[in-house]
DNA sequence: ATAAACAATAGAGTGTAGTCTATGGTCTAT
DNA sequence: ATAGACCATAGACTACACTCTATTGTTTAT
C-alpha cells in the first residue's frame, strides 16, 4: 500500500505519515527490484502502529516516547530488562494520570454542586 | 504578595506567571494609592488559582479552557447555564481520557507480558 | 503524448505554551 | 547616593507536533 490509501486508511495527512516516517515511528519499505521510482511501501502493521501512535498521543505520550514504546515492542535494540523498564516507566505515568484525572472530575464535580446551589 | 514571592510559593516562574496573567487566566491587583509604581498584588485566592491550572494542564486541558474554567467559576461572566455546559464538557472530555487512558494501560500490559514471555 | 493524480524531499510556516533578553524604572539597605 | 534586588513591558527565541509549499520525478488513463 503506498502512503496515499495508508492516508485514507488511517485518516492521517500524508504529511503527517512522512512526519512520523522521518521521526522514526513507522517504517516504509522500498522495492529494490523497482528502480523507476522509490516509492514507500506500507503493511497492515503499519496500519495498526499509527492507532496506537494516535492512542498513547492522546493519553499525554510524546513522539520520543512513543518511539520508545514502538522500540521496545517491534525492535530488538532493546534488551528484555531495557523493554520491561520502558514499558514499566509508561505504566507507572499512566497511573498517575489516572490519579489526576479522577480528582480533577471530583473537581469539577463539586464546582458543579456550588453553580447548581448559587454558591458562586 | 508581589510576583517574586508568588513564584517561590507557587513553584512556577515570574515568566509564566505573567504569561498566565496575559493569558487571563489569574489577575493582579494595583494599588491606586500609590503612584510611584505599578507593581501587581497577588493574593491567596492567585496561588490556589496556580495550582487549580497546573493540575488542570496536566490532564490536558489547554489554556484556553482553563481560562473557560476558570471564568466559570470565579466570574459572572457566564449565566448558570452556560457555567453547567461548560462544566460539563469538561466532565465527558475527562471521562472519555480516563477510557483511554485504561485502555493504555492494558496494552501496554499486555505488551509486557508478551516481553515476559519472550513472544516478541 | 499529455494531463491528472500520485510520489519524494527540503524547507518554510503555524499554534501552543512557555522561556529568555533587553530596557528602563523602583525599592531597600548601607 | 549608590549597589543589589526587585518590578514591568515588549519582543525575540525555543520545543513540540504538525501542516503546507515548492520542486521534481513517476504512474495511469485517455
Amino acid at each position: 500500500m503506498l502512503i496515499n490509501e495508508l492516508s485514507k486508511v488511517s485518516g492521517l495527512s500524508t504529511h503527517t505519515i512522512r512526519f512520523y516516517e522521518k521521526c522514526g515511528l513507522i517504517k516504509g519499505s522500498r522495492n529494490e527490484s523497482v528502480k523507476s521510482n522509490n516509492y514507500f511501501h506500507y503493511d497492515e502493521e503499519t496500519i495498526r502502529k499509527l492507532e496506537f501512535i494516535n492512542d498513547a498521543k492522546s493519553v499525554g505520550f510524546t513522539i520520543k516516547e512513543i518511539g520508545q514504546l514502538v522500540d521496545a515492542w517491534y525492535t530488538n535494540s532493546f534488551t528484555k530488562k531495557e523493554k520491561l523498564s520502558v514499558l514499566d516507566d509508561k505504566l507507572k505515568f499512566l497511573e498517575g494520570k489516572l490519579k489526576e484525572i479522577k480528582q480533577m472530575k471530583k473537581l469539577i464535580s463539586e464546582f458543579k454542586e456550588d453553580v447548581l446551589n448559587n454558591r458562586c
